[in-house]
DNA sequence: ACTAATTTGCGTAACCTATAAACAGTTAAC
DNA sequence: GTTAACTGTTTATAGGTTACGCAAATTAGT
C-alpha cells in the first residue's frame, strides 16, 4: 500500500539514510547522478541534461535512473539546490541592508556565472539543505530585525522572485553583449506601440530618453532601483511596527 | 538568404498583416490555432495542449501548425497573451495605491480561476498586445506619481513578478483545500531543520506558531502583507525624490 | 496570355526525449 | 530455502522537432 506522501523529494534533497535495503547494492548514488547533470549543464548547457545523456555518462540505462529520482524535474530540482552550494557567502559584518544587498547580488552574479540556472522550470522550488543555508544567512541579516518569523520569511521570498527577475535581466544583457536587454522590447513598442490603444504608457514613455548604448542610466549597477526600492520598503514596515512588537 | 531578425515572434504576437502572400491560401489561421490551445487547456489543462492535439483539434496534421509558429514555447507565449485578454479591468477612479493593488488582485483572481496559467514556462514574455494593455492600466494608476518612465516600468515589472509568486501560493492553497500551503515546506522543516546548522532560520522559527488551519493570521487576505511593503516602497521612493523631479 | 521560377502551405518519415510497464537478477530477512 | 524488497534493463508509447517532398499560388519573363 505505501502510504507514502506524494513525494519522496524532501528525502532525497536531504541525502536520506538508506532504510532497510535488502535488495542489491545500488550501483549508482543520487549524488552521483546529480553531479552528472551538474557537470553537463555547465559544460554544455541545460538543454545537454536529458535522462539518457545523464544516463551515458553515469553509465548504466536512461530508466535506471528512475530508480532514484521520480522524473527529471525532480532531478532539475535537485540540481537547483546542488548549485546553490556554489553560492560564496558574503560578510556576516554586514548591517541588513548591506547583507541583504549582498545577498541578492550573490545570487545575481551566480546566475551570471552560471546562465543555465535561469533556464531551470523553478516555478515553487522546494528548498534544499543549500537553498535552506542561503535562506539561513539572510534571516543572520535579519537577526535585529524585530519582525514575525513569517514576515521575515515572506520578505525573503519576495527579495529571491525579485532577484530572480534582475538576474534573468542582466543574463540577457551579458548574452546580448552591448546590445540594450530590451532591444526587441524597444523594438516592439516602436513598431506597434499605438497612443490610442496604450495612451498612459505612451505617454509616460514620450519623456524616456533610451539610454544610449554602453551608457548606465544610474549608477553602473541597473538593479539598484528595484533593491533600493524593496530595501525601502522593508524600512519603512519595520518603523510602521517599531513600537508593537509586543507578544500578540 | 533572409536576413530574417531571429523572431518573427513580435509579428506574430500582433496579428501581422500577411504580407505579400504567393503560396496556397492558408487553410489555417493563427488565432484560430491559439484559440484551440486557449480551450484545450482551459477544459483539460496546459498538458492537454500538445502539437498534436491542437492540430487534431484544427483538423491538420501536426507539423502544419509549424508553420504559423516557430514552436511549442511560442504557441505557448501566444496562449499567454491571449488569456491575458481575460484579465477584467478594475475601476479607472481609483488611486494608484488602489488601483495597483486592484490591478495585482486581477491577476491573482484569473491564476484562481485558470490555474494551467501558472503551469506555463514564462520566464521572459515578451508581453503582447493584451499584456501590454493591461501594463497600460498600470502607467494609468500611476499617470499621476511623478517618477521616469524607467522606473514606472521597474516598478510594474516588480509588482508582476511578486503577484505571480502570490498568484502560485494562492493557487496551491485552493488546491490543497483546507491544508496549508506550506504543509510539505513545514514537514521539511520539523524533519530536518538542525538549529546547528541554520541558526538563524531556526531561532527566528521558534517563535512561530504555525497558525491553526481555517485560521488566518492577518486578514483574511494572506497577500496583504507584500502588497503593503511594495506599496510601501513605492512610496518612500516617491517621497525621497519628490523634490527633484525636474528634468535632468 | 502562357510558361517558368519562386515562394509558401501542408504532409510523411525519422529522430530524440520522457516515461510507463513488464521483466529479470540480487540480496537480506524469515 | 523461500520470499519480499530492491536494483537495473528491456520494451513500448507519446510528444516535440527537423529534414524533406509535393502541391498550390503568385510573380516574372517572354
Amino acid at each position: 500500500m505505501m502510504g507514502v506522501m506524494s513525494s519522496d523529494l524532501i528525502p532525497r534533497l536531504w541525502g536520506k539514510p538508506p532504510a532497510g535495503r535488502r535488495g542489491p547494492k545500488p550501483a549508482l548514488s543520487l549524488a552521483q547522478i546529480v553531479e552528472a547533470a551538474y557537470v553537463l549543464a555547465d559544460e554544455h548547457g541545460l538543454s545537454a541534461v536529458s535522462m539518457a545523456r545523464v544516463a551515458e555518462e553515469v553509465g548504466c540505462s536512461p530508466m535506471a535512473l528512475y530508480r532514484h529520482v521520480k522524473n527529471k524535474d525532480e532531478l532539475l530540482i535537485l540540481l537547483s539546490d546542488r548549485l546553490c552550494a556554489e553560492l560564496p557567502e558574503p560578510s556576516r559584518d554586514l548591517g541588513w541592508r548591506e547583507g541583504l544587498a549582498a545577498w541578492m547580488r550573490a545570487q545575481v552574479d551566480l546566475a551570471l556565472r552560471k546562465p543555465w540556472f535561469l533556464d531551470l522550470p523553478l516555478a515553487v522550488t522546494l528548498p534544499g539543505p543549500n537553498r535552506l543555508a542561503w535562506i539561513d544567512l539572510a534571516f543572520y541579516y535579519l537577526r535585529d530585525v524585530a519582525l514575525p518569523a513569517e514576515e521575515k520569511l515572506a520578505i525573503v521570498g519576495i527579495l529571491s522572485q525579485y532577484t530572480l527577475g534582475e538576474a534573468r535581466i542582466e543574463v540577457e544583457a551579458a548574452l546580448s553583449e552591448e546590445d540594450n536587454p530590451f532591444a526587441s522590447f524597444e523594438q516592439m513598442l516602436v513598431t506597434y506601440a499605438d497612443p490610442e490603444r496604450f495612451p498612459s504608457l505612451m505617454a509616460s514613455l514620450a519623456t524616456w530618453s533610451p539610454a544610449a548604448p554602453g551608457e548606465r542610466s544610474e549608477a553602473d549597477n541597473p538593479s539598484a532601483f528595484g533593491q533600493g526600492l524593496l530595501i525601502a520598503g522593508i524600512e519603512a514596515h519595520i518603523e510602521r511596527h517599531a513600537g508593537c512588537s509586543g507578544p500578540e
